[in-house]
DNA sequence: GCCGTTTTCGGCCCGACTGTTTTCAGTCG
């Protein structure tokens, strides 16, 4: 049998019916249906677990006939709809609408009257010149278009969160010292913590947008300006990343940030429910459709006020119930960097890391925290270039890290991040753990084992009496969707067992990821935030750990390295019994 | 196609910018 979907491809399909029956003619609302699906499953938990338990259909904008069609998509792939849809149209069809510039209403006309079916036919028409033949076609449209298909061949897939939000505080820094902007902030997808990026959207007030926005455009870094007008512009970057800008006067900061911090789907159910208040929501204020009063918002959290619900913060901005909760009083208080007392995973030279025991020990101390692990690598029994600590090399560091803690006013947990062998072993023993405080158990090799093995594996290493919390649970990379395995059962495993699991604040990982976070919320789950650092540079990253926690609703009641020592120690001594 | 603290039928978010236009359609977010 084949593997289940991702959520992701489920995603996928359903857009791509979506696109299909626009070209179908169909009516407006019965195709952005299945684009708010789709946005509701990339959001959702695993689909085939949802399925397995009967609550697909609880998640919001799904209902009969969608939750039909996923479920076909899950047992064979695709749907019989899809199917027709696909026989109706070329498959290259859809390449079209992938070019900047080029819309529904341009490549249909392209499709019907010249037969343009691929980009390839598109390049064509317009190296013939036959695309003159389509009404509203001027010269500048053409170089538009002919300019979009360079970006578009040039044009990496998504961003990850990690290169994005580092450029998109370049820009910020940029703008501060070159132009009259203030309230200088990041939104979009890059505030709501997405792993990763179509784009960046920067958002700030003035009262000189001109100023702001001639600047931006002038950037050294773009590439081409896309639009430049007196409140907005967009530029490209080499690359083909795309910088959004948006200047409104100062009073009006609150709706600015809240509008362009999307989600989208958040955006549009907000407005809808403001709708059947009379009022009506976008960036230029809030407008009571009765009085005709417009109520500026100075502060976003006046948006929510005004809308009579709690504020909503931006990771949570998904669409995916905040607004109900935030009516209803519900919306958990998530977690804040500041709530941190510590870090449980970082390595040092003695392992992979860049700096030494003492520099790491140094940096900890001088970010305030209350304590901290070192968690350098197990050796891993020679499956791999041995990089770790085997047994007596652990011993001997221990032997010096309190003592370097004290000297700089932290406390240091000796710890280790052991690997978690193929059958669910851990690297080393249990009399060996038991002499370290702490315990981080991770998977790191033999990761194509099937899903069953996968699951004994990891449920296994969370019935060991010695781990506390499970590393980079579901071995996520940029360019890897992690291992397969059950993730109920294991969620399950670690609520029994009193074993955390890990929110890793690596950009490279990012992993748990915030719809997954959000279903081992409902396990009752433990979880940690830290920042996997290698280098005294990387323990901010930690602060991507509690982005990712904050997208799953997690209180600071619910993470370990939020409580003080003791209570750290307790959950560690109550496991061991 | 989905959904409900006005509705199980009749609604369904909002606005900026561009290019080709004599007043607006198309695209985008």
């Amino acid at each position: 049998m084949a593997a289940s979907p991702t959520n992701t491809e489920i995603a996928e399909k359903l857009l791509r019916i979506r696109t299909l029956m626009e070209f179908a003619g169909e009516p407006f609302f019965k195709f952005m249906a299945y684009e708010r699906a789709a946005s509701a499953v990339q959001n959702a938990g695993p689909i085939p677990e949802l399925i397995a338990r009967g609550t697909l259909r609880e998640l919001p904008g799904i209902g009969k006939t969608i939750a039909g069609r996923i479920e076909e998509i899950c047992v064979g792939g695709t749907c019989a709809y899809l199917a027709e849809l696909e026989e109706r149209y070329p498959p290259t069809l859809m390449e079209l609408l992938d070019v900047p510039g080029v819309g529904m209403k341009t490549a249909t006309a392209m499709f019907e009257q010249l037969g343009v079916a691929s980009l390839g036919d598109l390049e064509a028409a317009l190296e013939s010149g036959r695309i003159t033949e389509l009404p509203r076609l001027g010269k500048k449209s053409i170089e538009n278009m002919r300019r979009g298909i360079l970006a578009y061949k040039g044009r990496k897939a998504r961003t990850p969160l990690g290169k994005a939000l580092p450029l998109a505080r370049e820009i910020i820094a940029f703008l501060r010292e070159r132009t009259p902007a203030d309230d200088l902030t990041t939104a979009g997808s890059v505030r709501r913590q997405e792993l990763t990026v179509g784009d960046i959207d920067i958002v700030c007030t003035s009262d000189r947008p001109d100023d702001v926005v001639s600047a931006f455009v002038g950037w050294d870094a773009a590439e081409a300006v896309l639009a430049e007008g007196s409140t907005k512009a967009s530029i490209w970057l080499a690359g083909g990343l795309q910088i959004d800008l948006r200047v409104l006067p100062r009073e009006l900061y609150g709706n600015l940030l809240q509008h362009f911090t999307g989600s989208r789907e958040h955006n549009i159910q907000l407005r809808e429910y403001a709708v059947r208040k009379n009022l009506r929501v976008s960036e230029n204020g809030i407008v009571d459709l009765e009085s005709g009063r417009t109520i500026a918002c100075r502060r976003e959290e006046e948006v929510y006020s005004a809308l009579g619900m709690a504020f909503i913060p931006a990771e949570m901005r998904l669409g995916m119930g905040e607004i109900e909760a935030a009516l209803g009083g519900t919306l958990p208080a998530v977690v804040g960097v500041g709530d941190l007392r510590g870090d449980f995973h970082m390595h040092c030279t003695w392992s992979d890391g860049a700096n030494s025991l003492e520099e790491m020990i140094s940096a900890v101390a001088a970010r305030g925290y209350a304590y901290h692990s070192i968690s350098d690598h197990s050796w891993a029994q020679g499956t791999r270039t041995q990089y770790g600590l085997n047994a007596s090399q652990l011993r001997e560091q221990r032997a010096k890290v309190r003592e370097i803690g004290e000297r700089f006013g932290v406390r240091t947990l000796c710890s280790s991040e052991v690997d978690i062998l193929p059958d669910g072993r851990l690297d080393f023993a249990d009399d060996e753990l038991a002499e370290l405080d702490i315990v981080v158990a991770s998977v790191h090799t033999a990761t194509n084992i099937s899903r069953d093995e996968m699951t004994a594996r990891i449920i296994r290493a969370c019935e060991n009496p010695y781990v506390n919390v499970i590393g980079h649970p579901t071995g996520r990379m940029e360019a890897f969707a992690g291992f397969e395995f059950d993730y109920d059962a294991v969620f399950a495993a670690a609520a029994r067992t009193g074993t955390a699991l890990e929110i890793d604040g690596h950009p490279g990982r990012l992993d748990l990821s915030g719809p997954l976070i959000r279903r081992a919320r409902d396990f009752g789950v433990t979880f940690t935030c830290d920042s996997d650092a290698h280098g005294v540079s990387q323990l901010e990253n930690i602060a991507y750990a509690v982005g990712q926690a904050r997208r799953g609703w997690v209180t600071k009641e619910e993470v370990l390295n939020a409580r003080p020592m003791e209570d750290v120690l307790a959950f560690v001594a109550a496991k061991r019994g």
